[in-house]
DNA sequence: ATAATAGTGTCTTTTAGACAGTATCTA
DNA sequence: TAGATACTGTCTAAAAGACACTATTAT
């Protein structure tokens, strides 16, 4: 891994040592994003990674981002790179997740990276070129195991997850020890900030109505339901489902064809808004 | 309010012409800390906060915050000010709430700032002196009104809050805009960070046992109660709350006085932990 | 002694959970 | 036509909500 040559043809090891920070005490600010939507068929969420093609964690797979500007905020930041890196960001839940500030979590200097979450509907990447490659991962998540797979390119990333408590005497944190088991590798500390979101999602979908994020403008209440049930990673009762979210959705009187595999035509409903 | 001269004598104009921040374009990081703990007789939730003694928003009320070495995370970072703020840090609950990153928050120069809330037990401050003055103020939040009040110095902070929906062209995000209605006022945006770190008091309650960090090692069941009542701001049932918090709790077969005014003696008792 | 609070018991309403049955659509 | 899916209805279990009552304590 350490032999590896960038473009400039160094290795890490000699990239950092050239890589001259500026002089001033202060961190680099910067964005990413965790832009998920879910699969055609509505099997499993999907999350868009970009491979990196320099120092460090050169070939690593990465969340989008970038720095963020000297007169910009955060979230304009945001919503700036999610333009730049997919185009269209219409009907697009962008909401703040986790601020990551671990004094190493960068080789080349200290940079404090503020973590956005993204839910929308799935759509083309820009075309990877050699200098950019971007793809959808689909992504599980099962007895502590984190799977980003996709299977066109035949990539696979894969992360056990090890509950872990931290006491410092100050204060206890429960968190997630996480590590690799695979070749393919994220870049910097994009394994938690994948969990803590899709943590974020779980919980907040109980409550809220973010979900419709994922769906088309219209759609039918099986499709709302698996939705509901990928990312709780539990089945529901088709009845009790509906009964609950018809009070959110209106009807289009139209019969439209399920996404789902195997689906047959339904009822087409739009969610009402708040 | 532009007239006030800090120890330098200069006014805040003066004083933003001749502040010079480093040429290079990085934000400065500091951390704040919205440090809630309950009245003595349970009545309310107190914030601590100090009173700035230099431009901007000289003589304004201010939470606990400092810069971020350039070594440390923003967690260690607010340890550390925590401990120097209050002294005793001991069973101090310390979460990440939300990063402020408005360009124009600090008019000396960019700054970034990364939120935490802190629960802790009342204890005395440390004396202020003349540099710095640091109280415990009561909040109350009713009818989109957010007062904080300190009886002993009658001081008075208050804010009207507007509901509003902000649209970019990509993102609906529904926040608040405030604004003070007297002559005291808070520094900064830390209107806004009071109002985040109670809504999620308020959200979290319901699913984490957060609540006993406001409380001493013994308590009584009406005690926790009370807490509830003030976090979430209504009435709830004795015998339902006692019945559901039980499981948590441990019973110290004595009989301790309540903290609440008028309380009489009641069963003691201590959390069990998770 | 009085008034207020601590603690217990019981009832109603609502929600969550579970399953069965019919109608309809895809293949 | 066969097999699956959409939709509705019914039933049970659990949780939330609401009072009433007795015992105890502060003043």
């Amino acid at each position: 891994m350490g032999e590896i040559r960038n473009k400039d043809g160094l290795t890490e090891e000699e990239f950092l040592k050239q890589y001259k920070p500026s002089k001033y005490e202060r961190p680099s600010v910067t964005v990413d994003m965790l832009i998920l939507c879910m699969s055609r068929y509505l099997d499993n969420l999907k999350v868009l990674l970009i491979q990196r093609k320099n120092h460090p964690y050169i070939n690593c797979w990465a969340l989008a981002g970038g720095f963020v500007g000297i007169h910009e905020s955060t979230y304009d930041a945001a919503c700036r790179e999610l333009q730049e890196e997919t185009g269209l960001v219409t009907n697009t839940y962008l909401e703040q997740l986790y601020t990551m500030s671990n004094p190493d979590r960068d080789p080349r200097m200290r940079v404090i990276d503020v973590a956005y979450i993204t839910l929308m509907r799935e759509q083309p990447v820009l075309a990877g070129d050699d200098a950019k490659k971007s793809l959808w991962f689909d992504i599980s998540l099962h007895d502590d195991i984190l799977e980003l797979k996709n299977e066109e390119e035949n990539i696979n990333i894969k992360y056990c997850l090890h509950k872990k408590i931290f006491k410092n005497g100050v204060v206890d944190t429960t968190g997630y020890t996480q590590e690799s088991i695979t070749d393919e590798k994220l870049a910097f500390d994009h394994n938690e900030i994948i969990l803590e979101g899709l943590l974020r999602l779980k919980n907040k979908i109980l409550y809220s109505d973010i979900a419709f994020n994922l769906l088309p403008e219209e759609f039918t209440l099986p499709d709302v339901k698996r939705v509901y049930e990928v990312i709780l990673g539990k089945e529901l009762y088709k009845s009790n489902f509906n009964a609950n979210i018809k009070s959110k959705l209106i009807s289009t009187d139209c019969k439209i064809t399920s996404m789902i595999k195997g689906g047959k035509k339904a009822a087409g409903y739009k969610y009402k808004g708040q």
